[in-house]
RNA sequence: CCAGUCGGCCGGGCGGCCGCUCCGGGUCUCGAAAGAGGCGCGGGGAGGAAAGUCCGGGCUCCACGGAAAGACGGUGCCGGAUAACGCCCGGCGAGGGCGACCUCAGGGACAGUGCCACAGAAAACAGACCGCCUCGGUCCGGACGGCGUUCGCGUCGUCCCGUCCGCAAGGGUGGAAGCGGUGGCCGCAAGGGCAUCGGUUCGAUCGAGGUCAGGGUGAAAAGGUGGGGUAAGAGCCCACCGCGGACCCGGCAACGGGGACGGCACGGCAAACCCCACCGGGAGCAAGACCGAAUAGGGGCGGCGCGGGCUCGAAAGAGUUCCGGUCUUUUCCGGACCAGUCGCCCGGGUUGGUUGCGCGAGGCGUCCAGCAAUGGGCGUCCCAGACGAAUGGCCGCCACGUGGGGGAAACCCCGCCAUACAGAACCCGGCUUACAGGCCGACUGGCCCU
RNA sequence: UGGGGCGUCGCCAAGUGGUAAGGCAGGGGAUUUUGAUUCCCCCAUCCGCAGGUUCGAAUCCUGCCGCCCCAU
């Protein structure tokens, strides 16, 4: 799975719809393109401790990640996955489980994409389509 | 063995599976090439503090004719060492500890300014005040009335006067005790008591002088203690201690030792301003350099073309500079240019990429010089380079610690989600701070044994 | 990366060498039939922490800790 690394990208979707637990809170939104690989990015804010702490948490998250892809997948989404303290002393294997059912509820929750992609986008707007306009139109606005 | 001081070091090990990143070479695909991508192979991949960002340097850009002064900031015993330092090493001084050892921003207070609250007579230099001592002056009442009387006077009240304290209102006070002479009173006498004069001692007060011994204070008060001495006292004199100190000796120096002599005169604070000496141009790898698509816009050159009006002409077109804008500093005159399009070139700039960016004041070993910090020689090694940021996830065994159980012991079994502080971001030298547990060396004090 | 500021009672804060104002809150009391108002009294000595200078430190110096802001 690809890694999410713009400020802009991670903006877009914080917009789109959450699914917290325990050791994270999991945020997932439909990527411009709609038959683009998954992606993902990882935020961990200095609340939650010191650089080691940080950077520990991000290696368990990220390696969850990588070993439950198969399952986690969906063409043209974006994720974002903010670690929190948990994330640290949960057990591997309940994080890679607490994982899996935050991507399908995620995924349950955002609209449909592909093929009626124009028309869903167009009509609900607001809401996780919208922070993506931005996005799409960068090209059109500054070059 | 116990207690302690100082210095140095480590900060888990081995292995399996799956991943990340960098480098090397291999192979496959795409491509004319440059190159891009895929696959598998081999190798490298966090620290002693990577941290805080408190100092110093390298490097880069900017500024500057060379510097220096001023301002500002920093440093501050002496010497050494270093690229440099506020770090380090050695020494000195002061303070602490029985000791090993530890701590100290530790130049200048006769260049100047300032501060020293409260208390205290006084807070910085020399006195004033209280006190002590000597000398000199003054020490006194008057009028009226009441009462008592030994008829000398005593006492009380009012007024006046003198004097002291007090801003004033007002208050206090009008010497005491001996000695001698004279006068008069009482008493038979011894004697008593009164007035006055002289003089003595004490006291009060004023003035002049001596003095700093003393003055409950305070962090700090005139060198301390003892003796002599004096009117009272005082380094006034003496002894010891303390202080200053020409000069001599040792030391590169800081400083140390001795010390004629001075006779105590010189308080503390400069982490108060300040003075003196020395150091410092500014910014920071987001420094700086290079490349640079599409789109929009800018500038230059060249080609073609020229908005409105007027004149000529049948028209095509030609002419005119009348009208618009820009420039010629402004106004007038005059002049030049512009309007649209095509081509080429140039620079700026958004997003992005490359570089800086890993051979270094480098690591390890060894020898030499030096007490040491450190320096030098030789050999050997190449040892992280990320950028929403790699070094991870899950396991097994072992080591060590700790708790429990078994065992005579060696040891065995089980548990601890036990194993700290903490993550490179241009690099290096220090400082500071955090840190589970452990190892090594040197030394000190005490106890015991030989 | 560079620069600046702050930390004093539960809260807001004054004090910048001489022993810590004030307000709000809280507690006790008085006034009142009761309440409100008003009045009186109480409430920090670990001034973020640790050292140092000084006779004396919240204040001066050094080193830490925490928080906030600015520039890029």
């Amino acid at each position: 799975m690809d890694r999410l690394k713009k400020r802009a990208e991670f903006l877009a979707v914080a917009r789109g719809v959450r699914s917290p637990r325990h050791a994270f809170v999991l945020q997932a939104a439909l990527a411009p393109d709609p038959a683009a690989a998954p992606r993902c990015g990882f935020t961990v804010t200095k609340k939650v401790g010191n650089a080691v702490v940080r950077n520990r948490i991000r290696r368990r998250l990220r390696e969850a990640v990588r070993l439950q892809s198969d399952a986690l997948g969906r063409a043209g989404c974006d994720h974002v996955l903010i670690g929190r303290r948990e994330a640290l002393s949960q057990p591997f294997a309940t994080l890679a489980a607490d994982l899996v059912s935050a991507f399908r509820q995620a995924h349950k929750r955002l609209p449909a994409p592909p093929s009626t992609v124009g028309a869903s986008l167009r009509v609900d707007g607001p809401d996780p389509a919208a922070p993506r306009h931005p996005r799409g139109e960068t090209p059109g606005r500054t070059r």
